[in-house]
DNA sequence: TATTGTTATACTCTATAACTATA
DNA sequence: TATAGTTATAGAGTATAACAATA
């Protein structure tokens, strides 16, 4: 029992063929990236400490589209695995400066090289113009402006 | 305090760019849909048992990359909403044939419209020619063969 | 023996309301 | 008053183990 469905309409919608490559690519990452045992948000968010010391966790929420009361949970979990520091905000008393350990710096450097092996795996498929020109359309649709409410 | 920042690094991982992407156009669908009360995953089982009417429940978990035990729950939903009917399948004993009730063809022949043009909404930034590009490039990496394990 | 469908259950991710401390 | 961070909690979505009926 191996019949092939008709999937013809639902391969018309964008939001489908996106949502089912995204699957893929994020299955290649879990499994190329167990060693680190990190999701791939929690090294979405870990990239960005990386790459922004002193980020706040406000700002992360806005840059990835997550609340904060699950950011909370996230640099709880960091901070228990001694990757993650917290400092006082210089200018917001209300705010936390947030920055990698020597620790979790070490991790990162490595992480990153790691994910961008198995991203480059799970796209092997493209030619590296088809690589840029895909990561181009794929922007122009995530980095419209949010129509008003 | 809305300081931009550095995201570059995340911008090269096709990974990154890909579910951000999907998450835009889901949260347009889900706006567009909302009269419908049909999420993503609802929208693409019930699409395929009106395509493929006769369909099995194994059938489309395959398809759809989910599992058996969950689409229960799915296909228990539609039948208590009167969009499902079960027949026993006409060779397999084990096995269910899924299809609509008039009232499901109803509902999904104007679903499906909407849901073409939420997509085309969330993806208006893209000329037809990168819309088919886009397509190409995305079904080439979610339809290659599995690694074996 | 393998497969279809099912139950029960656990885990992760995401979402909302309400609170505090500071701006 | 508005915002940053937090707590508690509820709801999806996804995962595994185990079972009955049929192949």
């Amino acid at each position: 029992m191996s019949d092939t469905l008709d999937t013809r309409y639902l391969e018309t919608l964008q939001g489908y063929n996106t949502r089912r490559a995204a699957l893929s690519i994020i299955n290649t990452f879990m499994q190329r990236m167990a060693a680190y045992a990190l999701s791939p948000v929690d090294f979405s968010i870990l990239s960005l400490i990386h790459h922004n010391p002193g980020v706040t966790s406000r700002q992360l929420c806005d840059a990835l589209g997550l609340l904060p009361p699950n950011m909370v949970v996230f640099l709880k979990q960091f901070e228990k695995r001694h990757w993650l520091t917290k400092s006082p905000h210089p200018t917001d008393g209300r705010a936390m400066a947030l920055a990698l350990t020597a620790e979790g710096t070490q991790l990162m450097k490595k992480a990153e090289k790691a994910a961008s092996a198995s991203d480059l795996s799970a796209t092997s498929q493209l030619t590296p113009k088809e690589q840029e020109t895909l990561a181009r359309l794929l922007k122009k649709i995530y980095l419209k402006p949010t129509p008003a409410p």
